[in-house]
DNA sequence: AATGAATGAGTATTCATTCAT
DNA sequence: CATGAATGAATACTCATTCAT
């Protein structure tokens, strides 16, 4: 049971390793038992099939992440800066594992979709995230420091333009520690001010 | 010559065809092969290798896909009009080829970010489509509709948000028109407005 | 010792049911061992290899299967009455476990064939289905009603024709019923009566 | 063109010797390749996969039995002669080929039924042999020869019995020649005068 | 009596690429 | 200019069997 448990760790590892350095397309079950010196089949025996190794990493992974937005203390004044700390640690922990990131991400699967899809309308009463997010823009507009919108929306929108600055930082992955700091910060300046002057 | 150059488009254009159905992992030399009623061998005749393929196709969609940012009529009091119609334009052209958008802006070839790349500092200098941003945001800072900023770093984040929105409506395939069209205002409403109330 | 001979069974009816429904080359011991929650080991506990498990079976179906070929009651007038109700009754039988049915009757193992076997000279002395088509046979000559012949020739042929119209209607697996039952019908009509008309 | 309908050939050779030594089912593309010093992949370069080659194999070899059926010379006063001879012929060249034979006339693939199936009411009008041996049965009944019956009905009984004595042959491999001999005329006395005295 | 881990050999298929002709 | 043959390495997955514990 223990050791059970224990070795399927060491796949996962092994396999998370091989995405991070050859992306998700460059995940083999030849590959991961050649790096831990077992026979292909043995895979089977710990894992129905290769997709459940990935669905695995991807949702430990995504959680993993995740975690990052909750846990943030309350800020009544200025809650918008909830939002910056919740989401520079997010940018920073996807920099930090980035072909992961793609890797579900990007996924396009529906099983995969469950877990990380949040366009749809209503979909901030089953994800956390959104959910998190819709509660600080509600109480934003309440204390009448946000404009009135509403609130899944915009939730939304914030969430994929982060969403794209994070895969455009990984994909030109050469990038400037110092640019990526300026371009995070004017991230969240155009989206708490806005690009058009106050009174204009 | 003349001849060369077409065979080399009828393989192009074949290419395309087999990724927008298929997706870029999709595309084989030998489907392209079978299609047009050659044998393999020939494709290294007029290509380097499939990577080479590959690139000209990215490059020449980018191309296509950029030019409708271009093109847009001027709109002296409200400049922002004019970034909202461009890139409303380039997300719905985006979105009607999403599996070859997805192909060249998620890849990450050193010689295909020499064309898609616009996160590195002085990138405007380059690229005509952050040129052309940046300009409508000095013309609108100048008359003092947009809050003062490095121009340069708010088109890279213009950029960026409208590439994430892009991508997760892809990803996530069905969302409903009327969703989409509701985000893409929402989108820019924020990317002009900020989420933080006016004179807060 | 008890449960031992329980659990033997245990094993034999599940692979008798992963037989019937994905025929013999679908069984697997990980398929067994799943479906009675052992791992893969425990069967060469109980059986010498996966050989052991079919023969088992295969002898036991057919034992069951020729069961009722006897139990017929006797037509002393009309003895081939005897011969269409109990192979009818077989037919049946088999139509209703074709795989199983096809499973040890097409099965080629010298094992299998000692219980299976019936075309060598002789056989009717070991066979005790032959001894009793014989038998019936000899009656029908004696009391004039049959043609002079070999009868274990003669229940050869009866038992193989038999068998044919069995494989057939097994393997084109869409025949109506009613079209089986004209094909029975008319199966026992030549056997019996041949195609030559009486008298010519 | 001539090279390539020579390797055609090559691999079919060598797919029907597997088929004949091991049985369809240990027939793979690795033992075909082994035999003949290519790579594996190379068969993909002449079928489309492994099934177009067990159906090459399988219509091929249908077709060269069945040949023998037809081209029977005519026999007016007795016609069962004809269906003797036919049958006979068939029956001799099925055992020599019976790792074949049982490949395609055991098959339950739709594809190969579409050949071989022959118990649906109507067949005669599309199965070539069926019609023969329909033909025979009515002239046989016309001249007053034969008892008057449904052709088609019969011909499939004559069909499956003598199939089933073939595959029984084929099954139990080690017949001596005269016993095959013996069993091959009975079959014919019974179906042509059934078991039941002229005149009883 | 039973497990669980492991192997080694096997399956069909796909692919980019090369090269003599 | 173009072909057709061929390779070699890869892919995921399955299986019967063994064996130490």
């Amino acid at each position: 049971m223990r050791r059970q448990e224990e070795i399927r760790n060491i796949i996962l590892d092994v396999a998370r390793n091989i995405i991070s350095r050859e992306g998700i397309k460059g995940l083999s079950i030849r590959k991961i038992t050649n790096a831990i010196d077992y026979s292909p089949g043995i895979i089977y025996h710990y894992f129905k099939d290769k997709n459940e190794i990935i669905e695995s990493i991807v949702r430990e992974g995504y959680e993993r992440i995740l975690a990052l937005i909750r846990s943030v203390k309350r800020n009544e004044k200025e809650p918008e800066k909830e939002i910056k700390e919740a989401f520079t640690n997010y940018i920073k922990a996807a920099l930090a594992s980035p072909e992961e990131y793609k890797a579900f991400m990007l996924n396009g699967d529906t099983s995969v979709l469950n877990t990380t899809g949040i366009l749809k309308k209503g979909i901030s009463k089953k994800s956390r995230t959104l959910q998190l997010l819709c509660d600080n823009i509600q109480r934003g507009i309440n204390q009448g420091r946000y404009a009135p919108c509403d609130p899944e929306l915009t939730a939304q929108i914030i969430w994929t333009s982060t969403f794209g600055l994070i895969i455009k930082l990984i994909i030109e992955k050469d990038i400037s520690q110092e640019q990526v700091n300026r371009l995070i910060d004017q991230h969240f300046n155009v989206l708490f001010n806005g690009i058009i002057r106050k009174g204009a």
